[in-house]
DNA sequence: TTGCGTTGCGAACAGCGTTCGCGCAGGGTG
DNA sequence: CACCCTGCGCGAACGCTGTTCGCAACGCAA
């Protein structure tokens, strides 16, 4: 079974146990710990030397393995990074949902099972604090992490395409959701007016289509105004990240981000002048 | 000289004949061609694998030559992936440059004199439709060239700094100096308003912080607002190009960085209501 | 205890970036 | 013309990488 077990596997990029086994036996028990290591090993090694420079047999010394020994639990290096990037955009995740308020303390190992962050849809000045908090998380995650920030949003693995249905854009859509909330508050509250940014309607995408990314039935127009506030938070992080303004402008990254994400809550119609 | 040659070039990344060597022998007119060949050669590949899929012994097999040949050329991969992004970085600021309305025909080799596009000071309704070409060519240059976008903004190569004064960075300078030459026009005539997105005056940068890159003297309030219109810009073209938004929402993605580039002239006062 | 499935390892293969030393051929100088 | 010298290209080699294979040891259930 082990071979089908991997084959099942090479979808996720990552050789989880199987269901049949008993996931209780002591055996079970050192195989998760060893994932955890490995994909700890992994992060620190992504940490140190960015994505393109992290090698197995590099984070196999680091757990005095052999490098074949790796190959138990993960079916490739672009499945590894694969692993690194879902559990990267749950970092990101969990961020964004502490910084709108989910409470309680960030979970340090990877073994979630999604919070559910609560929709607030009373107290309607609230809602530009809730989208300026998680705003800033974003950014302050990303200048905090710029590894990371590289793995998850820089070059493409090549010749990769992430599986519809996978754990990393399962990953990411939380990352979306928490990003999206905000503004689906806003718009339940009928606070969130698009006219000023998109003179256009026929920027609307099909209705519908991101439904299954946040909740069915919302409203076709937040979508694009989604993406645009997330285009423009993730430009200034992005060039920050990547150093392009750094040697350019040198310490108003944060001021100009807190500037521009407050032209965005005017342009959504979200802060009063 | 060789070895001196190569340690001189070693901090441009790549072994360009040296001065003292007359320029116009036969031998040099040979190995400029090989350069440019295997640029081209290099570029090729970088187009169909990425950035990090670049593998110096398949370009030499795409010269039919031999790997080690490729180092009297080359003083390494990443000096080679240096040169490639200074032209990355020229070949971007052709076409903005062009979308500007320089007039003529883009150069397609690499050997360029940097044509100087001049400064039109009058016709101020003119400006806003400037800058809207040179956003919309940006993006269409970007969406054009996926890899070779990811290899100027995507991950930098990791542990190398890219010198002050290299061809990167001054390649680097020249594109952004054309994205800025509109703002700077338009600062010129007193057009450009910052208060609506720059309600701190705090996040004015030092003063001639940008000098060298753009003009001497100019209003150090216009750097902050380039900085947020290139954000912006930048923003929804990297999450286009890496792909993120498009299983997300699929062919909206022009229509939206048109309107979010029309609010962005409405925000700098570029258009009139 | 017996047997099976899982786990780790050593060895190996192909491919990579990079270095070294050699031979050859072109170009400037007597 | 003959010379030497410089630059060019190459083959071989080293150490590194990802990945595969077969074998030995171990946990666990029957």
């Amino acid at each position: 079974m082990s071979s089908a077990d991997t084959a099942d596997a090479a979808a996720t990029g990552a050789t989880e146990p199987t269901a049949d086994t008993a996931s209780t036996g002591r055996r079970a028990r050192a195989r998760r710990r060893t994932w955890i290591d490995l994909k700890a090993a992994a992060l620190e090694e992504v940490r140190e030397v960015g994505p393109a420079g992290l090698a197995l047999r590099s984070v196999a010394r680091r757990l005095g393995m052999s490098p074949a020994g790796l190959y138990r639990y993960v079916d490739s290096r672009d499945g590894l990074l694969t692993a690194l990037i879902a559990d990267g955009f749950h970092d990101l995740a969990d961020h964004l949902e502490f910084a709108l308020g989910a409470g309680g303390e960030v979970a340090t190992d990877r073994e979630r099972p999604a919070p559910e962050v609560p929709m607030r849809a009373g107290a309607d000045a609230d809602v530009a604090e809730r989208l300026r908090a998680v705003g800033l998380a974003y950014r302050s995650w990303s200048v905090a992490h710029p590894n990371e920030f590289g793995l998850l949003f820089g070059d493409p693995i090549p010749g990769y395409a992430a599986p519809a249905d996978g754990p990393t854009v399962e990953a990411m859509t939380r990352m979306g959701a928490a990003l999206a909330r905000p503004l689906l508050e806003a718009a339940a509250v009928g606070r969130l007016r698009g006219d000023r940014v998109l003179s256009d309607p026929s920027v609307a995408g099909p209705p519908g289509a991101m439904d299954p990314l946040l909740a069915p039935g919302i409203d076709p127009a937040v979508g694009p105004l989604l993406l645009l506030a997330w285009g423009r938070l993730h430009g200034q992080v992005s060039l920050e990240v990547f150093g392009h303004p750094h040697w350019l402008f040198p310490d108003g990254c944060e001021a100009l981000f807190r500037a521009d994400l407050e032209r965005t809550l005017h342009d959504l119609g979200l802060v009063t002048p």
